[in-house]
DNA sequence: TGATATTGTCACAATCATAAACCAAATAAT
DNA sequence: ATTATTTGGTTTATGATTGTGACAATATCA
């Protein structure tokens, strides 16, 4: 397959769990199936090997891939060699457990500064980093040269903070607030809405004939 | 359009999104038209039609569509009033975080438990809750009901934890451990994976003209 | 060599989003 | 009262995206 070719949005989404996948599997085993990977990540194996063909060719005929090479070869693909910046706004609840998920640090994201503009928060650490006001954001994000930011303040300030993001040079926000941002060219969001998740399956929860998807 | 027929999943993933747009808007309103709610969810305000006609004939011609009507209807068709009771399993910096917010209650759902197995942390309380035992689970859910289990602990317990929800009685799984369940027949599944999402991210970062789709 | 395993890719089917056409109902303007 | 305008409901068409079965090409092994 092309390698400038723009991978498809569905591919794109699995590429993760793909890469998920091959850390469950034993440490001495040094080359996979398409078929025993599409077992792992629950999904078709002509649709695993398509997913992957967009990397590449980087199977073997005959005999599978070799795990460490598909390994960095998705890490590559995904952006997950060049250490990103994050910064995580809104040290709620919400916003600590994400400051000590271990997850983001795995796989390349290092969350270098929190915010919140509750002075009672202000100056405490949480997860060996010391909040800070937003007024110093914009600093920060120059600093580190920030690429992602985390939103976890209440809904009301989401888009507040999704301006100031933007604004200080942030292209790339991951919004937990249950709010609609607005679009802005050339800046990717995506949203992660808790209790949206919950009113699906609540939807399936009175027609469990169906499955849900995604 | 019928009642009975089946919500594509494209739509059901929508109608949350259409009853978080409600609350939204100035609650002097009393009704909305198609175009307007479309632009608020961003999406085409065809598809609003399309998506609502599925939930019967609610709107009127000429007007637009009654708003408490719309919200009600929405409700319903969600399941949403049925008061589905969940549970929260490994009530650690995410647990805790999912405990408190109150996203859930609006919603519907009420947070009847809260299990975890570290006895360091049995028998405190989390946003007015004692913490139980795993033990306990069983006599919990016939108790209460409980419908929708939601795991937020390490990975490598998660799927021990489902099992035992599926065992309970509990058919809709919520979960947030970095890990893929096993699927189970008539068992709802949805996985949320904080990292997956910000890999995601990381892919259009390095690609700005592209667009993260949902 | 022949049998088996596995990839890469094509072709087709299913789903989905969007637009267009048309009708019906309500409202506004005359 | 009549007409024009607005807006939703429904159907159809169309194109894009996606998922999946099929199969030739390639590697391994006996």
């Amino acid at each position: 397959m092309k390698e400038n070719k723009k991978i498809p949005p569905a591919t794109v989404k699995r590429l993760p769990i793909y890469l998920q996948c091959l850390d469950q599997i034993d440490p001495n085993d040094i080359g996979i199936s398409s078929k025993k990977l599409a077992e792992l990540a629950k999904v078709n194996d002509a649709q695993v090997r398509r997913d992957l063909s967009h990397l590449g060719t980087l199977g073997t005929r005959g005999v599978g891939y070799d795990i460490s090479t598909l390994r960095n070869q998705l890490q590559l693909e995904l952006g997950l060699v060049e250490g990103w910046s994050a910064v995580i706004v809104g040290v709620g609840n919400l916003g600590s457990a994400l400051a000590h998920y271990g997850g983001f640090k795995d796989k390349g994201f290092g969350v270098v500064g929190l915010f919140d503009d509750d002075s009672k928060k202000i100056n405490s650490q949480v997860a060996g980093l010391v909040i800070k006001p937003l007024s110093e954001l914009e600093d920060y994000c120059n600093k580190f040269n920030v690429a992602i930011g985390i939103i976890a303040t209440p809904g009301e300030f989401a888009q507040n903070v999704a301006d100031q993001l933007i604004n200080c040079g942030v292209r790339s926000i991951l919004n937990f607030a249950p709010v609609l941002l607005k679009n802005v060219k050339d800046i990717q969001i995506r949203s992660v809405d808790l209790s949206q998740e919950l009113q699906i399956l609540s939807y399936y929860l009175d027609r469990p004939i169906l499955k849900a998807v995604d």
